[in-house]
DNA sequence: ATTCCGGCTTGACGCAGGTCAAACCGGGGC
DNA sequence: GCCCCGGTTTGACCTGCGTCAAGCCGGAAT
């Protein structure tokens, strides 16, 4: 195991958490996540009132299900710690990850529309979770136009995702696939003060491949060929950007190669 | 031209709109939509007070903008008659189609993340759209709740159709793409009690292939081919669907051939 | 230490769909 | 009528990635 893999393992406890295995009594106001997950908006008088409706449970094992698709939807949830995978199984079979969410970010809102989830959200490692009722959160809302707000705005930034995903999988090459997906992980990691170069890729290679349209053997050759080409560090799944730059200009397809 | 362009036609003339071509003062309460685009939940007088918050511009003609890219966001929009293209553009310059809007439909909700339209959006035809300003919209929603559930379960859903178009560019080949898209626009158009097996594509090949992640020569071929095996009749832009189980097996995989 | 097993890598080969090029078709302007 | 032009179709060829198959690596169980 390489050097870097200390700093990635802290991901699952981060200083909320790790004060007490079993504490529960995390709040928003001293998750050190609150400005990526909460409405900047709010007064601590507000989040307060956020924090009452929030459920906080034990920590999910790997493999563990959040939601299962066509689950009645009652929830969406914010990842405190740890990787969660959404993906969804269409009427002929197959499996599709829709998304990888790492902590400060929230899932699971594709549920509102039918009352019914339509997707299935698994742990890729041990992960805390926050749960948040949608129902009470509707009514909260109505009493806190920002909280509204930012819901609104948190399902348009969703939209946004699916749609900015949509283009890479209909108009890029395998390589552009990956370098933009690296990249995407590298800078939610930056959000979170964590390093922007180095870090622990919490998903499988077969994950990677079902999200961006491709098989496990692209996926590998295409990890092969960066590190070939001195773009990157490959140590099973600890990843070092070793040439943002290049990996950049292969994200947007302005490399010389 | 063929039989079934009359019916066709007579989509941009809904019975509120045509009563006189600059009738402004259609409104929701009497717009044969509004089962479709509004809230089943609403009383009349709710109705009314969405109503006069709506705007209803003079039709745009085919090619004109609703809103462009990176402009100031400040309302989603209703296709009342016609239809709209919704496009973006990459930093690196690649155009990608991301989604065909029909009557009772609504678009725009990917600008309230950043206050900004994440896409642009054109009318294929000449269309006439109701304009929400969202700001308003948002107010309005904090008096009546279900209004509040109803664009949360908007968002929600297009949420969970991009995903699924996602599946569908991921993991299907030309022929399911096709098939997929022209049985959602025959669902769509039987939901406004159109025919479900004859109608007008209002879009043009170049913007299936775009949307779909083909080339217009492989969306021509496909359209061919389909037509050869008598699953559909092809007239330029007007579609017949001869055989929709064949359709349907074609879109999930499961044709013999 | 040995085996097992799931995830990862590498190689050889084939095909679906992209690319390039040419021709067609239908509507609008003159 | 004629020409023009954008959209569409069709064909011939080429390639990126999928498929199949084999081998590797590392952690868990015994």
């Amino acid at each position: 195991m390489s050097a870097h893999s200390a700093p990635a393992q802290t991901e699952i406890h981060t200083p909320a958490a790790s004060r007490c295995a079993h504490d529960f009594q995390v709040n928003c106001n001293n998750c050190r996540l609150n400005t990526i997950c909460l409405p900047l908006a709010l007064d601590i008088a507000q989040v307060e009132q956020l924090d009452r409706i929030i459920q906080r449970s034990r920590p999910l094992q790997k493999g563990e299900h959040l939601y299962r698709q066509d689950e009645d939807f009652q929830s969406v949830f914010a990842v405190r710690a740890g990787s969660v995978k959404a993906y969804s199984i269409t009427d002929n079979g197959q499996e599709q990850v829709t998304g990888f969410y790492l902590p400060g970010e929230v899932l699971g809102m594709d549920g509102i529309a039918k009352n019914r989830h339509a997707s299935s959200a698994r742990a890729m490692e041990t992960s805390s979770i926050c749960e948040i009722p949608f129902e009470k959160l509707g009514e909260l809302s109505l009493r806190i136009p920002s909280l509204q707000k930012h819901f609104f705005q948190l399902m348009s930034q969703e939209i946004s995702d699916d749609q900015r995903l949509l283009t890479l999988l209909s108009k890029n090459s395998a390589d552009q696939r990956v370098a933009a997906l690296l990249l995407s992980i590298s800078a939610r990691n930056k959000r979170r003060q964590l390093s922007a170069a180095n870090f622990r890729l919490p998903m499988s290679r077969t994950d990677i491949g079902n999200y961006l349209g491709l098989t496990v053997e692209t996926v590998s050759r295409v990890f092969s060929r960066f590190q070939k080409m001195g773009v990157l560090g490959v140590d099973n799944k600890e990843i070092s950007i070793v040439d943002v730059e290049a990996l950049r200009a292969v994200a947007d397809g302005s490399e010389n190669a």
